[in-house]
DNA sequence: CTGTGTCAATACGGTAGCGTATGGGCTCGT
DNA sequence: ACGAGCCCATACGCTACCGTATTGACACAG
């Protein structure tokens, strides 16, 4: 019997395991409580481990950084590809898949990365990247809609405002009938 | 001539001067960041002085929490009181004052007792109790504009879920005319 | 079988932070 | 002037981390 403290049958980890891990406990704990230590605890290994696959705790954060920045790049430029003709039911499906009733886990890290951006210049300019490509996308969406440029910008700002500042709410408290309550918001930021 | 490191000339602390320092490194380096020890050092004294005043650390944090709810709730009964019929500048008014350019310690201490909430049930006690009141002012002149209380609460949650979410994004690297983009999305939220 | 490379355990020194215990100095009432 | 309370300094033990150094287990090539 292998002895698996945690869950892993102790298969080699490698960078990737640790990045996962970290983005785990960031999700859970914020940017403060990713310590390599409880890592390498809550992977069942010691900190040798940690030690032979990164030099040190700002190279595993910048792993961290870079892995999410490709997912959500590449997840945004997934999630706005469309038919020409079908960019509002696109719109609407990005509203619907960037809030905070699905993806909680998601959610969750995105809200622990724009934290920890808020105090480390490296993890502010990711986010600024990642923001820059969503803002392009959505707006491409309203402009092939007939908008103008002006308008599609004001749209997607408020669009992904709205997203991210009400997953920072408990919504479900104020509003008893909230389904109904984002459809009218959709529209009103759909148009 | 009395030693003073930091800025006091030694004028007997209380409990207050400890919050006040707690909550200014709160929105600076998060909940994680207010230290006793390191508080001790910007205060010019050591933690004696601390536990004279606050059991433990904990203590410091609810009273913070407590400092931070009474002023929001507060605030915002001031900011949302008008005459009839001022209805929707008072909304636009809100919406100037709550938004990221100015303010912006506010927004820090903001984000960051939100951030800390996602971690602690008394922090999200707290900030769950600040949106309601703030809501509800909200909702009460949408209302009073005439709309119905669905649309006035759908508008509500649209207003701050974009005051706090666009908080969290540097809006003015995607959009050159700022300003004008905010009266667009202000024109949006309101109606 | 032996050597080499991969991955991890162990042990160590160092810092930062929490909470406690204890001993001041200071002011003020009497 | 002298005890009482207020406010803070100092010293201590403890834990949680970081990063380094060293050693060990294991696989696989030759």
């Amino acid at each position: 019997m292998p002895r698996a403290e945690a869950s892993a049958p102790r298969a080699a980890l490698d960078r990737e395991a640790w990045i996962e891990a970290a983005i785990g406990t960031l999700a859970e704990h914020g940017i403060a409580g990713v310590r390599v230590e409880s890592l390498a605890k809550s992977l069942g290994v010691t900190k040798g481990s940690f030690y032979w696959h990164f030099r040190d705790r700002p190279e595993l954060l910048a792993a961290v950084l870079d892995f999410w920045k490709q997912g959500r790049i590449s997840d945004i430029i997934r999630q706005t590809r469309c038919d020409p003709g079908q960019e509002r039911e696109q719109l609407d499906h990005i509203l619907a898949v960037y809030s905070a009733s699905r993806n909680r886990k998601g959610i969750r890290i995105e809200l622990a990365i724009r934290d920890w951006a808020r105090r480390d210049p490296r993890a502010a300019a990711v986010v600024e990247e990642v923001d820059g490509a969503r803002f392009d996308c959505a707006r491409r969406l309203f402009v092939a809609r007939g908008m103008s440029d002006q308008e599609a910008a004001a749209r997607s700002i408020l669009l992904y405002a709205y997203v991210f500042g009400q997953s920072l709410m408990d919504c479900d408290r104020f509003e008893a009938d909230l389904p109904l309550a984002r459809r009218d918001i959709f529209a009103l930021i759909n148009g």
